[in-house]
DNA sequence: CTGGATGCAAACTGTTTGCATCAGA
DNA sequence: TCTGATGCAAACAGTTTGCATCCAG
C-alpha cells in the first residue's frame, strides 16, 4: 500500500515542525510510484514538470535535501557529476550497486554478506562503522 | 627510490606519445612527494602555486584526468563535490575507506577482504566485476 | 496571522572548452 | 618544424542562496 508509507512520511514532517506541502507530497508520491529508480534532482523536475510546472527545481533541490536528512531517501553518486535519490527502503536493509563500464546500466545486490567483512575491519581497525556504499564496476550481462 | 616510479611514468607516457612537460613532471612529483594524500585539482593547483604560479588550472585538470586514464592515480570522490585524486599503489593492490561521520578524516584499509564477497556475487549475478570502490562511514577512535 | 516553504533569478563551485601561443620530440 | 600541450578566459553543469511572496498550521 503506497500512500500508508506516504501518510508516515507525512505524519513524520508533522513531528517535527516541517509543513506537509503539496511539492513535498508530489515528490514523495513520484519516489513511491518509482520505487527503486535512482533519480537525480533534474529528472525529479522534469517528471514533475508535466504535471507541476509551477514546482521549481530549487525546490526540489531544498526538498530531496530535507527527504535525505530524514532518512526517507538516499543521496547516491555514480561519479557522473550529480547527486541522485533513491527510495531508502524502511529500515536498515541496504542495497549496492553494480555499475556496468559499458552501458552504464546500475545493477543491485543485497548487502548481507558485508557484515562479516565489516566485523573484520571492526576488529582490525579502530573504527565504529554505521554505514557503507560498495560500488562495483564491471560489465554487465548484454556488454561483455 | 622515488624518481624510479617517475621515470617509469615518463617512460610510459614517451611509449604513448604523450609529451613529458614540466608541468606533468611537478604535479606527478607532488603526488610522489604526498604518497597517500588524497588531493583535490583545487589544492593540487594551490600547492603548485608556490613553487610554479605559471601553471594554470585547466592544465592541472588536464593532468589528473590524464593520469587517471594511465592509472597512475585514481579518482576518487568523497560526496563533498569534488574529485581527489591519489597515487595508484602501482600493481592492483586496492584500499579503501573508513570516513569518519565527524571529524571527516579518511582512513583506509586493504580490499583482500573483499575478494570473497566479490566471487561470491559473480556466482549470483551475471556481472564481470572489474573493479570496485568501498566506502564504510562511521566514527573514528578520536570521534565517539 | 505568522514563520516556514516556495519560485525565481542571480550567485557559486567545480570542471570543461575554445583559441592563440608555446615548446617537446 | 609541427603537433600536442599550455594558459587564459569564457562557457558550462549542478547546486545553493537572497528575497519577495505565499500558504499550511
Amino acid at each position: 500500500m503506497q500512500h500508508e508509507r506516504a501518510n508516515k512520511v507525512f505524519e513524520m514532517l508533522k513531528q517535527k515542525d516541517y509543513k506537509v506541502t503539496p511539492q513535498r507530497k508530489e515528490i514523495l508520491t513520484l519516489f513511491l510510484k518509482k520505487d527503486g529508480e535512482h533519480l537525480s534532482a533534474e529528472e525529479v523536475y522534469r517528471v514533475l514538470q508535466e504535471s507541476h510546472p509551477e514546482i521549481g527545481l530549487a525546490t526540489v533541490y531544498r526538498t530531496l535535501d530535507l527527504f535525505a536528512e530524514l532518512d526517507v531517501l538516499q543521496k547516491l553518486s555514480f561519479d557522473d557529476g550529480k547527486n541522485r535519490y533513491e527510495l531508502n527502503d524502511s529500515e536498515i536493509h541496504h542495497h549496492h550497486h553494480l555499475i556496468c563500464l559499458n552501458c552504464g546500466k546500475v545493477l543491485e545486490f543485497g548487502d548481507d554478506l558485508l557484515e562479516a567483512l565489516e566485523e573484520q575491519i571492526t576488529a582490525k581497525i579502530d573504527f565504529k562503522i554505521i554505514d557503507h556504499k560498495v560500488k562495483f564496476y564491471g560489465y554487465c550481462s548484454g556488454c561483455y
